[in-house]
DNA sequence: TATGAATGAGTTTTCATTCAT
DNA sequence: TATGAATGAAAACTCATTCAT
């Protein structure tokens, strides 16, 4: 998925992610990206060619947590959940894990030059997210199976709530996660089993 | 609801609008915004205290002409399209009216100075929509007025609809729009049925 | 000394004088100045030139002041006080009067376009005082009227007494004063009283 | 005293002293010192944080020097001068050494932000100049050690005639500065004869 | 006489990047 | 691999001055 890196560059990359998460590429400063990882600002040019490789760099790392942490989820919990478990982990996680708020401020807001790969690393997260959604829903109802259309309406769906609930967390620190949380899966729930019935 | 400029600084206001649709505040310049609205920077300062009286005062135009078109959009359809109507509007919307691009950027990424006004403004946006949702769900659905809390639980899941498509709009310059807005419209569609139904 | 002004142009030169006793001339500001004495800093031009002029004229007036105030003081005091009394009113009148403390701030910091003009001014100020004190010194003294060297010895040391607490109040606001005018003081009693003596 | 410096910032520091005695902290331009230094304005920045820690560091350059002035003017001179060849030094002394003419500047027009470290770094000079005198005088009339308060009000007047003598060098570039000194030495060494005639 | 608007020249400061060591 | 020093470019902002009204 990436290069390997040395474990200087490993800690400036932690360091980026850190600092990325609370300041978007323009107003990042290398400088402090340096400092926080123990070494000076022009040491940073033996590790990583410019700004833009490094936040590419850090990104790819942020993705790749986060894409193993949405495994997990899926992992631990029964298909029934139809994924509300990760949806619920989000509140949490997006205080605690840097990795999230930087993946997500990357994925809004990007610098003009790396537009293509920021979208092409988001682009699989969501995929991920579809691919273990739409499993947990045929394995929890296999009369699904016969309709890939409503499967894919319903991973759509499901996307878009996760999206709305990041946004929530973005934007007002995650007040009214947990209504915003529980109105959109009841939503999700309800209009299953009305679709259900009518199969 | 906001102040009288002058035609010189409505100009700017326009230019800064524009301006600030395509950069955040950090990453904006006040240089590029006095160009393009035909003056030297120097000028602005004539018309502005700084930066941030400036942003404050293009997002409070933006976010005027926002609330307007809301107010249009369900304004002009009858109350059973849900609130849908805007929904689809925003796609063109977006591409479109640097308004609506510049008030999503600063309701998402704010600079530290202009948090607490800007969230506000925002707060004001989502409150409307929630009004005119909700009025037009009772409207189109008399029988749920004896259960606010199930149009609470809609209106605020609808507000997440709106959010998502916001999201898909600014990360992925609206590919995709509307297959999410046909799956979370249809979620809550049925859902909505489904809901009446059990009364 | 000066040519009359306008009600207006006075009221500026008022505003000129109380912000240039808290600003040198390159630090002080045109536009705080127009906004104290009621106009716009555009405004200023009607009256005055430009920044030199506005400022000599300033300077004239509160020199102007300060030669009135060297006049009471020694008028209204015996010969034999010997020009103390106006030592011991610089104290407060520094902390109450502006015009000495722009007249002291512009006869040390010179704009340079403006140094021969000021610097003349200030010598006038030092020939009054030269002029009262031996003055005060003959009438306090007669015995001294075959020595004029000795009346210029002592008057030039006057205008350094003079100086030396200027200093003091300039650069401590004024603490230490007494002593240093008590020790003066002594200085210049106990010298002539001696030189007096050998007559 | 102060923290050693690399060769540039040396160079740097000593062109500051240079620019600083010229014009006061405000309309110090830190592009003309940079210039002076053979550098870019930039490239300042490598060596000090901001204006405010330059002018520190300057100033504690300037003050050690002077310092150091001191000590030698009194060891070099038998204690029956009474620190009178220092005070002779200071004419030729301002022309040529920026040091003293910085000090003075900084000393009588501070900006807010450094007002306490300015002013004790000249109390420091105050104050060794005091202690020098002091002791030269006690060893040149041993008759006032019984005296402790005689020493201190001549130790001040001391003090004032200096500070006298600046202000001479400060506002007229040194004219009549012979006259002065002349007239203030009189009064302090008949004052004297005078005292230690009375005990 | 007053002023709103405009501006060139200037200010301090930050930053990503380079390069010799 | 690390870094001190240097720098061009850019940032926000201030200011004295001008000019049409």
């Amino acid at each position: 998925m990436y290069a390997e890196l040395s474990p200087s560059a490993e800690r400036i990359c932690q360091a980026a992610i850190l600092h990325f998460s609370e300041h978007h590429y323009a107003s990042a400063s290398l400088n402090e990206i340096a400092v926080a990882a123990g070494i000076r600002k022009a040491s940073l040019y033996a590790h990583f060619k410019n700004k833009d490789e490094l936040y590419l760099a850090a990104f790819n790392r942020a993705l790749a947590v986060e894409l193993e942490h949405v495994q997990q989820c899926f992992a631990e919990t029964p298909a029934s959940q139809l994924g509300f478990h990760y949806c619920q982990s989000l509140a949490t996680r997006y205080t605690q894990a840097p990795t999230l708020r930087f993946m997500l401020l990357a994925a809004y807001i990007q610098p003009a030059s790396l537009k293509v790969a920021l979208d092409e690393g988001y682009e699989d997260y969501l995929q991920l997210l579809r691919d273990r959604f739409s499993a947990a829903l045929v394995t929890a109802h296999p009369a699904l199976v016969p309709h890939p259309s409503l499967i894919t309406q319903f991973s759509t769906a499901y996307l878009g709530i996760v999206d709305s609930l990041h946004v929530k967390l973005v934007y007002t620190n995650g007040q009214e996660f947990q209504g915003r949380l529980a109105a959109l899966e009841m939503l999700l729930i309800t209009s299953l089993q009305h679709t259900l019935h009518s199969l």
